[in-house]
DNA sequence: CGAGTTCTTGACTCGCCTCAATTTGAGTGG
DNA sequence: CCACTCAAATTGAGGCGAGTCAAGAACTCG
């Protein structure tokens, strides 16, 4: 019963800035809502290995990602990195009620934005509800996504933790990317190096290379090089991961 | 800039179902709002151990914890428990826009639920925008704490986490409770368990322990019973843990 | 092609887990 | 009120997995 999340809405409202209406801020939004939006969006890019913001700045901006990837970091007062949350194409990035930032957010590639102004933005976010709905549904699977992690770190093996995120990356080359759906298997570009993989999974650069190595002599994966990857079944690699969606 | 976190609102609209303002779904509603809420809203009450709802079941009502505090848990396919998060009084709890739950909710202690159904809440929230915005805003809050938590699983030593946890606890207990707040040692009652609170940590039960006794041996908290905890100094506690918030 | 970075691999250490034995504490009935 | 019982917590001994330190190989880029 409930409300049903609406998956599969006829892409319509597909304007230059929503490729993928499930990811977007945009995506369902009204014509005149998207206009208002286009009216004050402004592009960014941001070189690999850059600040987009710092924990700690003033928030003056939220925006979506219209190309590459975003690592959210967090650091610990003894000055280890967390990564707390990947973003991949489309989807929005840094909103918050608060006017100071509590992570920072780096470019792992280089990243595209099209970034909102603070203020406009939560103007419009006042006068039209679906805005407010549509953030909200934003930040309850971000929400969703934080606790599926949450249990990764927490209960699973560096094993099952490689093998876990790299069954995520391969869903997600295959959604974005126009990949045949009907092949089973999945080849993408690692946008992190060992270290920053070792980063999301709370692991060192070293654990994380031995089972990468471990993960190519079971058959899991194979390396064209150390950072394009080949899944043969992303089934099998979730399998190994221990995953359940 | 931006929109400013209201934290010291008049407590204005302190109804029975809303005494702490700045936790619960309630705070700053308008009172017609108040009222139409607590046409529909049921009590419930859940003894400790038991589940409010389960991984994977329909959604058919969300909650107000009035009373004691519920575990947010996942689990592995390997069968390994993660507490993902702990709900206190006040707080909202399983909200989603989804039809099933993704985890579960288990009452620690004897919960009170202020419960509402899932359909008329929905149409509430429809029609009075303040709702949603307050949902958004306390999703926002947990996905803060979900990070924070992440940042803790990931990085953490056992002897940090321990001490972490205990200063988070101590810190609820303080504002919840009706301690003098000028004093700076506070007491309260564990509401875990020895394995439970390994749930929340990702550890085990014995290095829990190990770990409390630890502390005790360097003065960062007493024990009156194994459940009953004095903590001389939640700075201290919290510089242990190597917190920054 | 060469210089610097990134990745892999090895040897060793340490922290947390596992298994097991007490100890403590709460609840019950004599 | 005091033994008895059972669950929960503490403590110990030993093993294993991930971290640390270090060397060498493989990429990347000028």
């Amino acid at each position: 019963m409930c409300i049903r999340k609406e998956c599969s809405q006829p892409p319509s409202t597909k304007s230059e800035t929503c490729r993928f209406p499930d990811r977007g801020i945009c995506s369902g939004l009204a014509t005149d809502l998207l206009e208002r939006l286009n009216a004050i969006v402004r592009r960014r890019i941001v070189p690999a290995d850059q600040y987009i913001f710092k924990h700690g700045e003033e928030v003056n901006s939220f925006a979506t990602l219209a190309s590459g990837v975003v690592k959210l970091t967090k650091t610990t007062a003894a000055g280890e990195r967390q990564v707390i949350a990947l973003m991949y194409s489309q989807e929005f990035l840094g909103y918050t009620f608060g006017d100071h930032h509590h992570f920072s957010a780096v470019a792992a590639t280089t990243a595209e934005l099209r970034s909102y102004p603070c203020q406009p933005f939560r103007r419009l976010q006042a006068q039209f509800p679906q805005l407010e709905r549509r953030i909200l549904e934003l930040s309850l699977r971000d929400l969703d996504i934080c606790r599926e992690w949450t249990l990764m770190l927490g209960r699973k093996s560096s094993h099952e933790r490689v093998a876990g995120l790299f069954s995520i990356m391969a869903r997600r080359a295959r959604e974005s990317g126009s990949m045949p759906s009907g092949h089973n298997e999945v080849q993408f570009r690692l946008p992190l190096a060992r270290a920053e993989l070792a980063d999301c999974l709370g692991l060192t650069l070293e654990t994380v290379s031995r089972n990468i190595t471990r993960l190519k002599r079971e058959g899991m994966i194979e390396l064209r090089t150390s950072r394009e990857i080949i899944v043969p079944s992303i089934a099998l690699l979730g399998a190994a991961a221990k995953m359940d969606s």
